[in-house]
DNA sequence: ATGAAAGCGCTAACAT
DNA sequence: ATGTTAGCGCTTTCAT
């Protein structure tokens, strides 16, 4: 086993307490004493234990993330942010699957991050998830990306503006009869998914398109739904020019699709994505890009400001901004 | 703040250590009596404090993940093959990043390890990295993936085999310029690079083909790193017909490099990678798959048992099979 | 500037 | 089957 702050304190002639108060850089520590003790530590190999100075002081020094995937491209990227964050100072990642459909957890949530992280950040949860919303009632200090919220601080894009500019482009660029990939027919879990939906529907009505039902599919923000959701909108009476996949995984996934029919995106049907995944520029595939590992980073910042400053704390949003990345995959229809 | 251990007790009408007993589901309690303690401690929303009895028992109840990268495909997946196998139990997930060059850690990782983890999954690194072999010796429990050993369990494939296989189906193809774009020029950091190189080499003198050294090139395991090494064989005065890249990341730089010379994959020159990375479909890059996220699952697994068999335990090398994934990246050599 | 001492909330002998 | 009790290794008043 290691040392004990004891075996310090004796070997550096001094008590327990002023061990602690020299390791921490406390103030009311003579230099010399402390170098004295630093010394000292670093003589016997001592590191405080963490579970002994959690039980004591009450703090955890972790941060969790609670992220429904860890593997997906966005979420994989925000939670190296965070990571980013966390390698200047001496906090713990605790890492918590939370809201993934597909393996549901029996424990609450907040019993599971009790005592065990002083603050965590969300990754695409919004505040009105029922676990997160119950985290906040229970004034758990929590950051969201990926979610705006009036509630706790946030960092976000603008994923209205973000529907209205891609939308927007593909009008442009001549299109009329443009469909959208969007994640599940009305799920509360995500709601980026209704904000670009609405900037989709937007940009239509300021143009004066009509938007059709039957141009809609749904690929539950994965590759292999995105190929599911194009197939289905191949076989649909009203055929898009154009479409507006809300993940660049599903955009993916729409042009494997395409592909097995003999279709080219940007000639035969244009296509657009969001999120500016590293993949995008070798598919050629236009895109609404965002800096999301910038936007773990800043979350994982702001979580830790609340941490130290418990009380004079305000929410603060803040709304990163995208950029239309133009690619092949989006060109004029066909007749033009 | 919630109630303590000493409540739960005098609530139950029984002590703290029957509390304890109760709720841990140790034997020698009287089914009636845990039970109304778990009724107790479930109205009075009791949950043990994990500081407190971590300090006491000795155990932490969490196993790190040690890896250098989080948000890469690999890294990411294998994260996720962990975090399936912990959902089973109570353990928690401490993510550490460890081994990347951009982010030297200042402070050792046996101390940040230590009294923190029970244990750790170490990814990608091999046994002789010095912070793991470190770790080894102070016998910190731990199992690899990505690279065997046989001082802890380990489960990865047989890169070996696996550049073989990549290789000699170009050989197969009727290529004998074959480059190779490996991650650095020496790298004691990822034995598979060196493995899969000696598989390579392996299969070409198996074929009487003689290695040219021009004709391989350092990507870093990355895309931007694989499209520079592409960009320098082009510019070299022996040119393959054939690649085979260490990665499909890797793979898929090169892609993009080759298009932008107007050359197209499986048609100018033939490509392979390795991982069976999602986006190799979209991209028709002719790969040798690993099933990644189930090699995080199974180390984890192997850890646990680790754990919970403290004596009686023995390293176990677990070699999982690749599969060859043919798709249009790879053909024959323009000529026949 | 430093020390003494009382916990923090559990677990694990040991006793009964 | 259950209770008593002595820590686990720190932090933090409160003294001095």
């Amino acid at each position: 086993m290691s040392a004990t702050i004891r075996e310090v304190a004796a070997a550096a002639g001094v008590s327990t307490a002023t061990v602690s108060r020299a390791l921490r850089g406390l103030p009311y520590v003579d230099e010399v004493t402390r170098k004295r003790v630093v010394e000292t530590a670093q003589r016997l190999d001592y590191v405080a234990s963490p579970s002994a100075s959690r039980l004591a002081s009450g703090r955890t020094g972790t941060i969790a993330v609670l992220t429904p995937y860890v593997a997906r491209w966005f979420f994989a990227t925000v939670i190296s942010g965070v990571a980013m964050a966390l390698t200047e100072g001496p906090l713990d990642l605790l890492l918590v699957e939370v809201g993934n459909p597909d393996r549901p957890s029996t424990v609450p949530l907040e019993q599971r991050l009790r005592s065990r992280a002083d603050g965590a950040v969300v990754v695409a949860l919004p505040d009105t998830y029922p676990e997160i919303s119950q985290l906040i009632e229970h004034d758990f200090p929590l950051t969201l990306v990926g979610s705006l919220s009036d509630r706790v601080s946030s960092v976000a894009i603008n994923d209205a503006e973000t529907g209205r500019l891609a939308t927007q482009h593909l009008i442009n660029l001549g299109h009329r009869e443009i469909g959208l990939i969007s994640g599940a027919t009305s799920d509360e879990s995500f709601t980026a998914q209704d904000d670009r939906t609405n900037g989709y529907h937007d940009a239509l009505t300021r143009s004066g398109i009509p938007a059709h039902p039957a141009l809609t599919a749904y690929g539950a923000f994965t590759r292999e739904g995105g190929e599911r959701a194009m197939v289905e909108l191949l076989s649909r009476e009203v055929q898009p020019t154009a479409v507006f996949c809300l993940s660049d995984e599903m955009a993916f996934g729409a042009m494997i699709a395409m592909r097995r029919q003999g279709l080219t995106p940007g000639i035969d049907i244009a296509l657009v994505g969001v999120d500016g995944h590293p993949q995008s520029e070798l598919a050629n595939l236009t895109t609404v890009a965002q800096p999301v590992a910038e936007m773990g980073r800043l979350a994982a910042v702001a979580l830790q400001d609340r941490l130290n400053n418990a009380e004079k704390y305000e929410p603060r949003q803040t709304a990163m901004s995208v950029e239309l990345v133009v690619r092949s995959s989006s060109a004029p229809p066909k007749g033009n």
